[in-house]
RNA sequence: UGCCCGAUGGUGUAACGGUAGCACAACAGACUCUGAAUCUGUUUGUCAUGGUUCAAAUCCAUGUCGGGCAACCA
């Protein structure tokens, strides 16, 4: 069942716009700088992004907003590409607009008007892309750096742009006191002049910029003479050693998006104050096509965890967590690791919806979109995690017995498998109780369970070693009571898991929990200080024979206890489940009122 | 400090001058060969004070509180 179509204020205004036929057609971007990975605040403006796009018609493309080479590298171009496709998968990839490797602009008149376009292509899907001949790659920032430097020059000639020569410091002080640069008045020829030997690398990192000219004590501090050029001399990911100076983002950015044709550029709040400028940049240079607008939505800020890029690769640099896709990360892949399937992650970002408030998202909000996905889609088995030995004393040694066990009750036509039963089993720890709790309807001594799909047996004695440790339960079945027999609808409160202990495999199951003890781990500015230190917890379980050939495609549940899929370390022979999220538990919590 | 933005149950959101609704969480019950799922029910809310209006969560004013920006980062 799919869920309504989402409504929030910026759907709303592109709804206007298309009613009112605004634009030719609905063009939104994703434009991640490539010097991190993706966290699940990325995932949430993939989904408006692409959202839009195909609830409206459009197209969304992907933009590696890379005009900061010293701090981006390939490896995030990678993982970014890879991210995007993965999440938006099978539900928006046909509006995913991307471009042929290497192309540049198509430069044309318009109206009189030199103009820049760079069009998308669209419509392929990630399989197709892979095995076609004509190479696709997403647009970058970087591809506009010559339209770019026009633009520039043009801002230059109309007088609405300077070469200044103050020092960092000083361009910081006269900024903040509302001061003129004394630079600000130089000549077009003079400006013109110097641009062109900054771009040819003749002066060092730092030592000139160039400013737009717009109003040196506006009260908005992004219109005072804000800097659209830096030297860097630093070699790019994509563009090498061409270039010695590179753009700022706002002044990149809106020129970006115009190149794309984008018509909605959506990004977070703190860009708000950001938009005059953005506006100013976009009209001061009298461009040939409908200019694109700036929307802001508030950033998804999560309980019990931190989003920071910076903290992120603080956890990954100091070992803290085993890298960029440990799946107790925030980050994209680290939660795709973890199990949790796109069409999980794409509810979430549904279920919280757009606003301009700044609030902080409960945790349980993404837990219930994973566990309502994988309640669906999940196979059942059988497998115990702290294994108590049982001793059926009444059923005969050797016997082995198939038993019937259906994959998954949500889905009937998912159908079933054969579980083997015997003499000798696997029960968990936490189904048994000496000293029965109140409440407690699990295995207890001179007590009854069913054991799931099989018989229900009764605990006759508890064997301990010298030291007073359990060794091992010897119980008694009720041999009609199985599925089906004469006495099978007896009606026993607890139904527990098992696993034959002659047939069981063992796997290596990671048990994650949430990173952090504390709902905001970095309130007090120091988040390491409350990270979980039972955040991983690394165990050998007993599973039934059947998950020997568990898919790494495939998501599955262990009866009563959680949710798993196949890590990647996992291999033939050497089977290794992470936990994605455990099912909901009532009992521990009635058992903690205790 | 200046500028910008925001404020609806515990949390996230809807209501676009006309019955404050939804989801999560919590609680209670039903059902159960998963203490899961499912089903039923319950509790809890419009930041404050004025104003406009037949009618205000919504419009206006003031205040309070919270967030953002003030990088040769994005």
């Amino acid at each position: 069942m799919a869920p309504p179509a989402p409504s929030d204020f910026i759907r709303d205004i592109v709804a206007a716009h298309v009613s009112e036929h605004k634009y030719p057609r609905i063009h939104t971007r994703f434009p991640p700088e490539p010097n991190g990975y993706l966290h699940i605040g990325h995932a949430k403006s993939i989904c408006l992004n692409f959202g839009i796009a195909r609830e409206f018609g459009g197209i969304c493309n992907l933009r590696m907003d890379d005009t900061n080479p010293t701090k981006e590298d390939i490896e995030y171009v990678e993982s970014i590409q890879a991210d995007v496709n993965w999440l938006i998968g099978s539900w928006a990839e046909d509006r995913l607009g991307l471009k042929h490797s290497g192309k540049a602009p198509e430069a044309k008149m318009m109206d009189g008007k030199n103009d820049f376009f760079q069009p998308p292509v669209f419509g392929t899907s990630e399989a197709e892309r892979k095995h076609s001949a004509i190479k696709l790659e997403p647009f970058y920032a970087s591809d506009y750096f010559d339209q770019i430097y026009e633009f520039a020059v043009a801002l230059i000639k109309k007088g609405k742009a300077f070469v200044c020569d103050l020092t960092p410091d000083q361009t910081d002080e006269f900024r903040r006191l509302g001061k003129a640069s004394p630079f600000r008045d130089r000549s077009v020829e003079e400006n013109l002049d110097l641009f062109t030997r900054m771009k040819a690398g003749e002066f060092p990192d730092g030592a000139r910029v160039l400013r737009a000219k717009i109003i040196v004590d506006a009260p908005n501090i992004w219109l005072r003479d804000p800097l659209l050029y830096r030297i860097k001399t630093a070699d790019h990911h994509q563009t090498g050693a061409t270039w010695r100076i590179y753009p700022m983002y706002d002044f990149a950015h809106c020129l970006s998006d115009y190149i794309e044709g984008i018509t909605h550029s959506i990004c977070t709040l703190e860009f708000e104050v950001h938009r005059p400028l953005y506006d100013w940049i976009l009209e001061s240079l009298d461009l040939a096509r409908p200019l694109p607008h700036q929307y802001e939505f508030a950033r998804l800020s999560l309980g019990y965890t931190v989003m920071s890029k910076r903290k992120l690769m603080q956890l990954v640099e100091e070992k803290l967590v085993t890298g960029w896709d440990d799946p107790r990360m925030p980050t994209i892949c680290g939660i795709r690791r973890r199990g949790v399937t796109a069409l999980a992650l794409r509810n979430f970002a549904y279920n919280i919806g757009i606003t301009k408030y700044n609030g902080i998202t409960d945790v349980s909000v993404l837990e219930h979109a994973i566990r309502e996905d994988l309640n669906k889609r999940s196979h059942r088995r059988l497998a115990v995690l702290r294994p108590i030995k049982v001793v059926i004393t009444n059923y005969p040694e050797g016997k082995v017995e198939e038993l019937n066990a259906i994959n998954n009750p949500e889905n009937p036509i998912s159908g079933g498998r054969k579980v083997p039963f015997s003499r000798e089993l696997f029960i968990e720890r936490d189904d048994f109780a000496e000293v029965p709790p109140p409440k407690f309807f699990r295995l207890k001594p001179g007590g009854e369970v069913r054991l799931k799909y099989a018989f229900i047996i009764k605990c006759d004695e508890v064997i301990k070693d010298a030291a007073g440790n359990l060794v091992e339960l010897r119980c008694t079945a009720d041999l009609d009571s199985k599925t089906g027999g004469a006495t099978s609808a007896r009606k026993i409160k607890g139904t527990i898991h098992w696993v034959s202990a002659a047939h069981a495999v063992d796997a290596e199951v990671r048990l994650y929990d949430r990173l952090f003890t504390v709902a905001e781990p970095d309130a007090d500015g120091d988040f390491k200080k409350h990270l979980n230190p039972r955040s991983l917890e690394v165990i050998t379980a007993k599973c039934e024979p059947s998950l020997k050939e568990a898919s790494a495609d495939e998501r599955y549940q262990f009866e009563r206890l959680a949710y798993f899929a196949v890590d990647k370390d996992s291999a033939p022979g050497k089977l290794v489940f992470n936990r994605t999220i455990t099912l909901k538990d009532a009992w521990a919590k009635e058992a903690q009122k205790g």
